[in-house]
RNA sequence: GGAGAGGUGGCCGAGAGGUCGAAGGCACGCCCCUGCUAAGGGCGCAUACGAGCUUAAACUUGUAUCGAGGGUUCGAAUCCCUCCCUCUCCGCCA
């Protein structure tokens, strides 16, 4: 959510730096409903003034035994025009609110404008690209052929877009989330979590899945709960309505959980293959900043992401997004792409976000500053990694003519020292 | 699932239709005293929004907010209804 006070100083600024990443702020709207809203508050809040002072007489009268009739008389004719205005002061807020609540972040000043992934900026390269003496095959038919993974089974148990791993692909699976943790709450500060899988609508209200991307989402009608989309939801939800002592910044932590998207709208793109599932797990890295230190966090975050590519001797870029191409809270999003070989190109492993203040306006997440005053609190998060895809990545990158695939170093000691995968 | 108790400021906790945005305490901030690591005294200390003043802040003032929503009333933290959440006991259960 944006400050309503920066749309009242600078609506055009706003509706200027909106319009970079494409969309249009209706400021005619805007100021339509800020008009009538403050004409009905001003009327309101007269009426209510009169009405609480001439009750205060009445208490203060029957107080001594007077009477109370010729007041009362008087203020008894407020009460309908006071009713017919609070009706009409609580749908124009409500108008305003869900107006707010479905625009936006404005991009930091540094994003590229652009329209589309095609406008995206390459900030750097790590690790060279592998070159293979013989043809290449995808994760599917690696994984079809080491025996792990069973796209046909999957989908009689549950249908499209879900995946079965068996043996040690699933241990590889299950290694590569243990090393992820391990080495963020290790080396990297983070306080590992445990957390719901399972949300009310106020959290995804709080970091912005709500209102615009409800049917995104998996819901569960009978108790009214969402499928978290990504950990993001309940661990940034951890400071929905809390004020953090300055002295605990920043809170940096880190959950591996699973995250289940409908995809809807997504029908055709990525069908093959564990690119894009309903269900996949995901390391999650949230932080919870001083204002002050958001930009400077999320760099570290994202050198706390590449730090596994690297470990596991990953390929890969980062891109920082342009305007058009960053999610409806971002301010400023770079995404981690790891090389896959059978698509020849880099992929989308990681998107690391600023979100300002965008994400603590919404769910009133605040710290007590130096002078005692609350004031909002910043949320950076970034994937760290996501797990499904790393282990396409480490298939298809670490692939040998025989179709066998070596285990990275580091995983080695997760999987009891095994050194390869081998069809068995 | 059954029975009961409860949700009040950053925290604890009183209030049970009128002068209550809410006693008292803790924490915090400023000042004083003392002088040494602990204590005494004074003052201040919720948030959001509006209006005034202003470059702005500060300030003044109004309104709303005592889990949420509705109702009764001239007036609701307080009474009534619905919902949500927490806790205790019983049942079931990984």
């Amino acid at each position: 959510m944006l400050d309503i006070q920066t749309l009242r100083n600078d609506l055009a600024g706003v509706a200027a730096r909106l319009a970079t990443r494409g969309y249009t702020l209706d400021t005619a709207k805007f100021e339509q409903l800020e008009a009538e809203r403050k004409t009905i508050q001003t009327r309101t809040q007269e009426l209510q003034a009169k009405r609480n002072s001439t009750s205060k007489l009445i208490g203060q009268a029957k107080a001594k035994g007077a009477d109370t009739s010729a007041i009362m008389a008087e203020v008894a004719t407020l009460g309908y025009e006071l009713k017919q205005l609070e009706e009409q002061l609580e749908r124009v807020q409500h108008e305003l609110n869900a107006f707010l609540s479905v625009i936006p972040n404005t991009p930091h000043a540094s994003v590229p404008a652009g329209k589309s992934e095609a406008d995206n900026l390459e900030v750097r390269k790590f690790g060279s690209i592998p070159k293979f003496a013989f043809e290449v095959k995808d994760h599917v038919s690696l994984g079809e052929e080491l025996g792990g993974l069973d796209f046909d089974t999957a989908a009689k148990i549950a249908g499209a877009r879900f995946s079965l791993l068996k043996g040690p692909l699933a241990r590889l699976h299950r290694a590569l989330a243990q090393f992820m943790l391990d080495t963020h709450t290790e080396q990297h500060g983070y306080m590992e979590t445990y957390v719901p899988y399972l949300v009310n609508a106020d959290s995804m209200r709080g970091t912005g899945q709500f209102p615009k991307f409800e049917d995104d989402q998996f819901h569960i009608c009978a108790d009214n709960l969402y499928l978290i989309p990504t950990a993001e939801v309940p661990v940034t939800n951890i400071v929905r309505d809390e004020i953090v002592a300055l002295e605990d910044l920043p809170l940096k932590f880190v959950s591996h959980t699973p995250c289940f998207r409908r995809e809807a709208g997504s029908y055709g793109r990525d069908t093959r293959g564990m690119i894009r599932q309903h269900q996949f797990d995901k390391v999650e890295l949230v932080q919870i900043v001083h204002p002050e230190k958001s930009y400077e966090g999320l760099e570290q975050l994202l050198g706390h992401a590449e730090t596994i590519l690297q470990k596991l001797g990953l390929p890969y870029r980062i891109v920082k997004l342009c305007t058009g191409d960053m999610g409806f809270s971002a301010a400023l999003t770079y995404d981690i792409e790891v090389w896959l070989p059978a698509q020849n190109t880099y992929r989308e492993i990681s998107s690391c976000s600023n979100f300002e203040a965008f994400q603590a306006r919404r769910m009133q997440a605040r710290f007590r500053n130096a002078q005692g005053k609350p004031e909002l609190l910043h949320t950076l998060n970034g994937s760290g990694l996501a797990v499904g895809r790393t282990l396409v990545a480490i298939l298809e990158n670490n692939q040998q003519a025989d179709g066998s695939v070596t285990i990275p170093e580091v995983l080695r000691h997760y999987m009891g020292g095994m050194e390869i995968l081998r069809a068995s």
